[in-house]
DNA sequence: GTGACTTATTGTAAAAATTACTATATTTAG
DNA sequence: CTAAATATAGTAATTTTTACAATAAGTCAC
C-alpha cells in the first residue's frame, strides 16, 4: 500500500482493546488479577483481563464490561494508564490497547472466571509468569504508574482493608518503595491524614494488638480544599 | 448490530489518530502550537496538530511524522499523555486519539504550516479559541499533566532558552502554579540542581543585568543516581 | 495471677530545611 | 556623581525531619 494512494477507508481497519490491570494487596504483597486465556491467540497463556471494544462503546464502559465478563468483578473504579500501539503487538491485525488500572481490596470481591477466561487468579508481582501479547510490559509500566501515584495521592487505602493498623499501612509503603522506615517517624508523617482511630484492636496476634484505624476520604478532601494541603509520602 | 452476532471483522472498523500538544514559553506565558484546519470536518477551526495513523505505523513514529507534516517541526521528543475515545468524538466514524505532548523552545524552531494545515501558530493558553473535535479537553487535560510533571521533574528547562536568568526560571513556575514566590528562598530551593553559572549577563535591560545560567541534564541525572536525590518544586 | 516477652505508642532532642525578612552590591539612567 | 532599580547574599526564627530512647499494654508460659 503506497502512502500516496491511501484513502480514508483504509484507515478504518483497526480495532482497539482495553486491558484492566487490577491490583490487590494480600499477605504483605501486591498482586495483580490475571486470567488464563481459553482462546487463540495465546491460548492457555496468562494475561491481563482485556478484550476488544465494541465499535460504538465508550472506553470506560468497555473496561467495566470486559472486566466483569472475564472475572466477575463489578463496581470497580478504573483509571486510565498508558496506551500501547505497536503494529506487531497483536497477531490478528492492528489492535491498539488502552490500559486501565484499579486498586481493590481482594477480600471484598469474589473472582469467577467466565466467558473465554479459563481461570482468574491473583498473582503476586514477584511471581508473574510469561504473559500473552505485550502484557508483561503493560503490567510493569502500570505498576510504575501506581508507585508514582502512591507518592502523591493517598490511594494506599484502596488496597488495605477498611480497618487497618498503622503497621500494615507502613508495610505497604515499605513493600512498594522497597525501603524500611522508622516506625515513630512514619506515624508523624501520616498525621495530617487524620486517620480515624477505632475502638477496636487487632485480633489473633501473639503480642499486644495494635489499634485499628480507618481513612476518611471525604474529610481528607475537605482538608485538601480548606488548608491547601498536599499529601506527600 | 446485535452484540451476539458481532464477528471479529466487525471490530476492525475503527481508526486512530495522534494529537501533538506542543508547549512553548514566550513573553512570560505558556503557549500551545495550534493549526487551522484546511479540511473537513471542522474546516477553518483551530486544532491541535494531529491526524490519522497509518494502519502499520507505530504511534511515536506517527506523532513525529504528523507533527512535521503539519507544522514543519522535527526532532521533537514527545511523550504520551492521555487517550480519548468517546464514540461521538469524531463525525466520520470511530476514531480513538492518543495525545502526545512535548516542551520546546519556541525560538529554536521555525513553524511552517503545510499539508492540510492552513496556518500554524503559537497561542497563549489564556487565549485559546474554540477548538475542533474534543481538542479543548485534550489540551486542558494535557496541561494539567504538564503542571503535575513540573512539580517532580526538572522539565522547565525544555521551555526556557538554553541560557536563562534565575528570575526567568522563577517566573515560569509562578506562571504555571499561579503563585508568587520569595526570590531568595526560590534560589535556595533550586540549589540542588547545580545550575551552571555562565560568564555572561542579561542584555538590554534598564537595570543591573542578571547572570545567565544553564541546566546540565547529565549532571542532574548523575546526582539522582549517586545521591538518590529527588527533585521537588 | 505473675512475670517475662513482644510490640504498640509516645516523647525528646539534635539536625536539617523552610520561611520571612534584611543588608549589600552592581548596574543603568540622567 | 547620584538616584533608582534590581541582583545576590545573609541571618535568625520557625518548622519539619530524623534518630533514638522511654513507656505502655497486651500475650504467653507457668
Amino acid at each position: 500500500m503506497s502512502l500516496y494512494k491511501i484513502e480514508i477507508n483504509d484507515f478504518f481497519t483497526s480495532a482497539f482493546s482495553v486491558d484492566c490491570v487490577i491490583f490487590g494487596y494480600e499477605d504483605g504483597e501486591i498482586k495483580a488479577l490475571l486470567i488464563q486465556r481459553g482462546m487463540e491467540p495465546f491460548k492457555h497463556f496468562w494475561a491481563i483481563p482485556g478484550d476488544l471494544v465494541y465499535p460504538n462503546e465508550d472506553l470506560p464502559d468497555a473496561a467495566s464490561r470486559i472486566l466483569h465478563e472475564l472475572t466477575g468483578l463489578s463496581d470497580v473504579e478504573m483509571h486510565q494508564s498508558h496506551t500501547f500501539g505497536s503494529p506487531e503487538r497483536h497477531p490478528q491485525g492492528r489492535v491498539i490497547t488502552i490500559a486501565y488500572f484499579a486498586l481493590i481490596r481482594i477480600t471484598d470481591f469474589e473472582i469467577k472466571a467466565s466467558s473465554w477466561a479459563e481461570k482468574a487468579q491473583w498473582v503476586s508481582l514477584n511471581e508473574i509468569p510469561a504473559l500473552a501479547f505485550d502484557h508483561s510490559t503493560i503490567l510493569s509500566s502500570t505498576y510504575e504508574l501506581l508507585k508514582q501515584k502512591l507518592t502523591y495521592e493517598p490511594i494506599c487505602f484502596e488496597l488495605l482493608p477498611e480497618r487497618f493498623t498503622l503497621n500494615e499501612l507502613q508495610q505497604l509503603y515499605e513493600y512498594a518503595f522497597n525501603t524500611i522506615m522508622d516506625k515513630a517517624n512514619f506515624r508523624k508523617k501520616i498525621k495530617p491524614l487524620h486517620l480515624t482511630p477505632l475502638n477496636e484492636l487487632q485480633k489473633n496476634v501473639k503480642h499486644r494488638p495494635a489499634k485499628l484505624f480507618k481513612f476518611d476520604q471525604s474529610e481528607y478532601l475537605k482538608s485538601v480544599q480548606d488548608n491547601n494541603y498536599q499529601f506527600k509520602m
